[in-house]
DNA sequence: TCATAAATGCAAATCATTTGCATTTAGAGT
DNA sequence: ACTCTAAATGCAAATGATTTGCATTTATGA
């Protein structure tokens, strides 16, 4: 990657790494301290352009992930459990049935229950 | 439906069914001067919850879209042009790979190049 | 018509995110 | 190692969408 790897950027992407699950700039605060909570912002900003780490909008609030291969979401409306999967291909490139289209990124966020004790 | 249907509930409603875009709260205020955009983000909310309009979490503030049958949306990062398709219901059950959940809604949203002039 | 709950407006609060600016730090060249 | 310049960071304050509290108006139904 192009970009100057501080300390501190090293410190975000560990903790990012280390989440299981997304985590908001505010949760990394927690997490890191040391690291003024604009400084989080702004790195989570920068991962995001650089397509290191996937920013998704909430409700409320963005959440962050270490983006390790492009995947996709189903968020439990009853605990907010995130499950991860992936799409192949093929089933993507079938979806959008528009040819004047150039398609860049696909997102697909599946809400629901899942069976949690 | 079951809620009362005000005369600015239905100026609300009939702006947006009129609406070629997804419109904000703003957007919508602007063109219903008479409604409080308070009153406006509490019908988008009581809409929203009744399955009667869509709300579409944008970077920065939401947008909503009369909700004619579910659909979902390609993005134009160019031109930030929304265009809609729909996805069979064979296609979009076979690409959740998890059984142990329940879908009550898939959104899939894809960002890309529209090719306008 | 009256009573009660719902709908609305206005002002102010909230809260995530961004911006301005001063200070510190990293990297290139000497 | 030393110096210079741009980038990175911190702190305080601003921003802007959305929400809340409360007083007032409107609708509904007995």
């Amino acid at each position: 990657m192009s970009i100057t790897m501080t300390k501190k950027r090293t410190a975000i992407l560990d903790a990012l790494k280390a989440a299981e699950d997304l985590l908001t700039a505010a949760e990394l605060y927690e997490r890191l301290p040391d690291i003024d909570l604009v400084t989080v912002y702004r790195n989570l900003d920068l991962f995001s352009k650089e397509g290191i780490i996937k920013k998704l909008q909430f409700d409320d609030e963005a959440r962050y992930e270490y983006q390790k291969r492009p995947h996709h979401h189903a968020i439990c409306t009853d605990c907010n459990r995130t499950i991860h999967f992936t799409v192949s291909e093929e089933k993507l490139a079938k979806l959008l049935p528009i040819k004047e289209f150039s398609i860049e990124g696909v997102d697909i966020t599946v809400t629901g229950r899942c069976k949690h004790g």
